[in-house]
DNA sequence: GGAGATTAATTAATATTTTAACAGTTTACC
DNA sequence: GGTAAACTGTTAAAATATTAATTAATCTCC
C-alpha cells in the first residue's frame, strides 16, 4: 500500500524529445552540410542496409508516415539519392532503393557520423549508452494500445 | 585493445524516435480527442505548473522553435486555452498564462494522462522506468557540440 | 466473373518544423 | 546623448507532420 507520487510527473514523452533534442544537436550539423534532412538520412542508412523495400515497410522503419513519405521520396528521387519503382506483381506497391550516388553519399557521411557518437559517448559513457538502448528497445516493443481504453475510466459508471 | 563495433550503429536518434513513438501512441489519442495538439499539450502543463512564462522559455522548456511557438500561442489564445500580453518593463518579451478555460483542460485532462502512465508502466515496469527517466535525464545534460569539430576531418588538407 | 470490402499510396488542408532574414527594443560603450 | 551591438519575437519560404478523404489495385466470397 505504498503512496507513489504520481507517474505522470516523470514526463517520459518530454525526456525522449529533449534527450534526443541533445543528440540531434551533434548529428544536425553534419547532415546540414550535406544538403540532407534527418528524414532523408534515415532513409538512405535503411536502404543501405537492408536493399530494396516497399515505402510501407520505410515509412514504418522510419517513423515516417505515408502522406510524408509521398514527397520525401519524391524530393530524393529528384536529386538524384533514390531509385523508385512500382512492383510487377502488386502495382500498388512502390519499392524504393538507394542509387549509386546515395550510396556514395552514405559512405561520405558514415564516418562523420561515427566521430559524433564518440564525442557523444566520450561524454556519457559506453556503459551507460548501452543501458539505454536497451531500454529504449524494450519500451519500443510495447503493445499498441487497445481501442481508448483510457475512456472507460470516465464513461464507465462512477462506483464510488 | 578491444575491436568494438561501430558506435553509430546503436541508432540512438532512431531508438529515441521509435521509443518516444511507442509512447506517444497511448497519449495521442486522449489529448486528439480534447481537440489538442501534443505541442499544445507541452504547453498547457508547463504554464499550470509553473505559472506565466516568458516566450523564450516556454520554447527552451516545451523544445519548440521560437517561429513555431509564435504561431501555436496565437491559435492558442484564439482557443481561449491562454492569455498573450507584453512585459511592462522590456516591451520584447512576451508573457504567456493559462486562462481559467485552460486550467479547467488540463485539470480533466490529468487523470487520463496517468492512466496511460500506468498501463505503460504495468507493461514495462517501474523500475525500468526510472532507469529510464534517469538515464535520459543525464543525456539531456550533453554539451552542446563545439563549433562542428566533426569537419576538421573532412576540411583538412588531404594527406594521401 | 463481378459487387463490395480491403489494401497501398496519394492528394488535400491545416499545423508544425526548420533555416534565414527582419523589425522593434534594449543595452553597452564611447 | 547617440550609435552600434545584442536581444526577443515575428515573418517568409520550403519541408515535414497530421488527419481525413480519395484513387487505384487487389482480394473475398458468392
Amino acid at each position: 500500500m505504498e503512496n507513489h507520487p504520481p507517474l505522470h510527473q516523470h514526463r517520459l514523452p518530454q525526456h525522449l524529445l529533449r534527450a534526443r533534442e541533445a543528440v540531434m544537436a551533434y548529428f544536425r550539423p553534419v547532415l546540414n552540410s550535406f544538403g540532407l534532412t534527418e528524414q532523408q538520412w534515415r532513409i538512405l542508412r535503411l536502404l543501405d542496409d537492408r536493399g530494396e523495400l516497399e515505402a510501407g515497410v520505410v515509412a514504418d522503419l522510419a517513423c515516417i508516415l505515408s502522406p510524408s513519405l509521398t514527397g520525401i521520396l519524391v524530393r530524393m528521387e529528384k536529386a538524384g539519392l533514390i531509385h523508385r519503382r512500382r512492383d510487377t506483381v502488386d502495382s500498388r506497391r512502390l519499392i524504393v532503393s538507394v542509387s549509386e550516388e546515395g550510396r556514395a553519399l552514405t559512405r561520405r557521411i558514415a564516418p562523420l557520423s561515427e566521430a559524433c557518437y564518440e564525442q557523444i559517448e566520450s561524454y556519457f559513457g559506453r556503459d551507460k549508452l548501452d543501458q539505454l538502448i536497451q531500454l529504449l528497445s524494450e519500451l519500443e516493443k510495447l503493445p499498441v494500445p487497445q481501442g481508448i481504453p483510457q475512456f472507460e475510466a470516465v464513461t464507465e459508471e462512477t462506483t464510488d
